[in-house]
DNA sequence: AAACTTGAAGTTGTCAGACAACTACGCAGT
DNA sequence: ACTGCGTAGTTGTCTGACAACTTCAAGTTT
């Protein structure tokens, strides 16, 4: 069962670390070790690799602390979280409409996209998000028929493709971003309810599984002040 | 001098790891840890902090593998690079136009952004980077006058305030940048040579040093398509 | 001949204990 | 009040060992 003590640990550890107020002192590492259940050795790579995630920080004959929220990335793009989701965490209600749901297929553009061949069978879906009554992103997600056939959605799903992914259970590792800024086509602007030309935030992604194979590709297009996206970036490798 | 195993070992397996091609299997631990000088320990940890960044992928039983680039973030927004660095390392030739450097004082939004006092002194750097005769973005910006004085540029200043600031050897960490999307105001589209309204990315952020003081506040604003930007963003904590 | 079983060698995962290097803090001495 | 110093506590590193797993080839069975 808990055969992996590293990914235990690992859980543990992030409970841990998150709550702790910033600046927490954690326990010394032989006393932790001990708590966990795991070795020094063990427990010391976990720390290390909290530590190169920025979440905590290690200081020799000192001690082992949490670094402040205000430089922790857990609320960027550095983690993929679907809308829905972040408008929950921050407390805003957000609603869909205009859910369609479409099998079509592959053209030039989306077969490279997902590296599938041209004319393969896609599922199409597409919704915008409201909040306080207004439209504020409209967001497009193409997948293999295979993984996602028109008929595998629920009665109930509620527009976001990554959640109902995740629930499924399905291995998701990372997505790859690009982010741009582009006017408003004549369909989006449709649905959104704004003029052809405005301004809007535009990310496009693929999202890989552990095997490093496309399985959704992603187009999204928000107007811009709703939202607020922001990165992390460190300074050198190391 | 290196009494630093830990860093030291880190340069040189980053370096082993970058000149190493996708799906390259590493040397086992025993050996790798007997040629780069460190005990098994101490390379284990390293190997976590890279497998962490998802540089590498270990297999129990199996090996250590070098992850194909392919998800490997090094080029994207998560590590902060000028666009001076970014076109030199893409082969592109860029130049610097319009180059001011000016003293001023903080109002309301700058003393927010730089967490200093109203009316404190300040440094205001603004440039604009051309590619191909045509210019593609306008940037800005603005640190304490104690941080960098209107002289403490020399003469053949090229632009880059980051470059400069990271060849000074400054101490810096980490930058929280906030990505948007706007239509261009007078002042911008003059010095971009492009229309009001016309659509821009824009980015403004905040660079720290190690101590979480913000050492500079910068605006950025890039004409779509010149550059790509993209992020690489984890699905879950792990 | 093909499929399955077994075993050995090599790899990463984990553990235990020890010592070194460093930090914080109280205490004695000035 | 200040300085210097020692001591306890913390993280950093090392050594050696064994467990768990993967791979592959040789042997066995079907």
């Amino acid at each position: 069962m808990s055969n992996f003590p590293f990914q235990r640990l690992q859980v543990d550890l992030a409970a841990l670390i998150s709550r702790s107020p910033a600046g927490q002192r954690l326990p010394s590492e032989p006393d932790l070790a001990k708590q966990l259940g795991v070795s020094r050795a063990t427990l010391r790579e976990a720390m290390r690799s909290f530590e190169t995630q920025g979440l905590i920080r290690r200081r020799q004959g000192s001690g082992t602390f949490v670094v402040g929220k205000t430089q922790v990335m857990e609320s960027g793009l550095e983690v993929l979280e679907s809308l829905e989701s972040i408008a929950k965490r921050l407390g805003l209600k957000v609603s869909v409409s205009d859910l369609s749901i479409e099998a079509t297929v592959a053209d030039e553009e989306l077969a490279k996209m997902l590296n599938v061949p041209l004319g393969e069978n896609l599922t199409r879906v597409r919704r915008v998000v409201h909040t306080d009554e207004r439209p504020v992103a409209y967001l497009v997600d193409i997948l293999p028929a295979t993984f996602l056939g028109s008929k595998d959605l629920p009665a109930d799903f509620h527009g976001s493709v990554l959640d109902f992914l995740l629930g499924r259970g399905d291995a998701l590792k990372t997505s790859r971003a690009n982010v741009s800024a582009i006017g408003a086509t004549p369909e989006v602007a449709k649905a959104l309810q704004i003029q052809r030309g405005d301004v809007l935030l535009h990310f496009y992604s693929q999202l890989f599984d552990e095997r490093g194979k496309v399985v959704d590709y992603s187009l999204s297009y928000s107007i811009p002040g709703y939202f607020h996206f922001h990165i992390v970036r460190r300074v050198k490798i190391v």
